[in-house]
DNA sequence: ACTCCTCTGTAACTCTTGTTACTGCCAGCG
DNA sequence: CGCTGGCAGTAACAAGAGTTACAGAGGAGT
């Protein structure tokens, strides 16, 4: 664990936070696919990325889902900070989007940390920032793109946060994440194909275009 | 000025701080339609909202529009707020609603507020929270809703906002702030019209289903 | 090889939204 | 008074996305 956190943290924080962090943080480790913040969840601890990446959802009245963005190693939810600090229910859902190690840290010790350390207030406010700009550019994606932009854009952003660019879903669970149904993103897909943008093959895409 | 601070900020912040906020703070009155802050700008100050509205815009590609949230009396921007810490340009473009005075607080003493206050520490989170909040809440109306449930949300909202149920827009400046074009906006304001939740005439436009 | 289940491809149709084009209304002003 | 320019109503059509339905491909297990 202090290795990782030395590796994921070290460049930010001073020595005595890190050594708070071991201290108090508890770590977390999560499988892929695994739901880490359920929508409604009342949020007593805020993570630390140590390793992998998580996608945030949103959902609509209907329970169907819309990916917002990733979260990757050195991030944190900035959705879960609100929660912590307004003592509110989550609004989202956070799922491991690969295997991922996380500390999670009691409010309380943040409260204290906000006024003691400034690389800590530095590291919260700079996490609020990603996280808005993250929101716009979902935003931008919705409401300015095709169909087909945005799902291009969701192979990019998924082969980026992977490391790779074979990506391993099925249509529909695209489909999930974007919100439509499956047979406009097989449509979508096969059309990306024949542009050369990427290849297909069963429970399997291959970014071209990156 | 001082009276205004006290009644819109009073109850939130100490003494000395409201105290620091008048002697730094610069007073600003804007008049409805009034540009505040333009897409790429360096914003060198953060706007506290003493009075009014202003609505928070966001521009695609070719240069349309996109509306975002409003901001009333007691918020502040946080899109501000982050470009002041990072040193970065504006993502988004703010626009007076109404007739609004903002105090314009200089950067470096936000800093120092941050460690020295904790009601502005608070404040600022709290404002972080509500515009995160608000992002959510209006990329649920773009995904979720369709143009009529939306359209119907835009009007209620600005009904809200402007503490009127007499709304003095043209259907083309309502398409503007919805991204889409005037003949989608009035064809939905006819049928919202004949399902009895408005009231049409011209250069206004009556809420009754509020 | 056969079965079963999941995944993918495609056609045909509907619905919503966007576009183009034209008409008439109203207000202000010379 | 009539002209003009901005605004609103409407029709007709186009495009994009969602829906339903069905066929076939691929893989795992027997």
């Amino acid at each position: 664990m202090r290795s990782e956190l030395e590796d994921a943290y070290g460049f930010l924080f001073e020595k005595e936070l890190l050594e708070e962090i071991m201290e108090y943080g508890i770590l977390k480790e999560v499988e892929a696919g695994e739901k880490i913040i359920e929508i409604g969840d009342y949020v007593k601890a805020m993570p630390l990325l140590l390793k992998g990446a998580v996608k945030i959802l949103r959902e609509d009245g209907e329970g169907d889902e819309l990916l917002l963005y990733f979260l990757e190693r050195g991030d944190t939810c900035a959705m879960t900070l609100n929660c912590c600090l307004g003592d509110t229910k989550s609004e989202i859902r956070a799922i491991a989007e690969t295997d991922t190690s996380l500390i999670m840290v009691p409010i309380n010790k943040m409260e204290e940390w906000t006024a003691k350390y400034k690389s800590w207030r530095n590291f919260v406010f700079e996490s609020y920032h990603s996280r808005l700009s993250e929101m716009l550019e979902a935003i931008d994606a919705i409401a300015f793109l095709n169909m087909d932009e945005r799902l291009m854009k969701y192979l990019r952003d998924k082969a980026k946060i992977n490391r790779d660019e074979n990506i391993q879903s099925t249509h529909q669970q695209i489909a999930y994440d974007m919100h439509t149904s499956r047979v406009v993103i097989s449509r979508l897909l096969k059309k990306l194909e024949l542009e050369k943008k990427i290849e297909l093959q069963r429970n399997h895409i291959k970014v071209i275009d990156l």
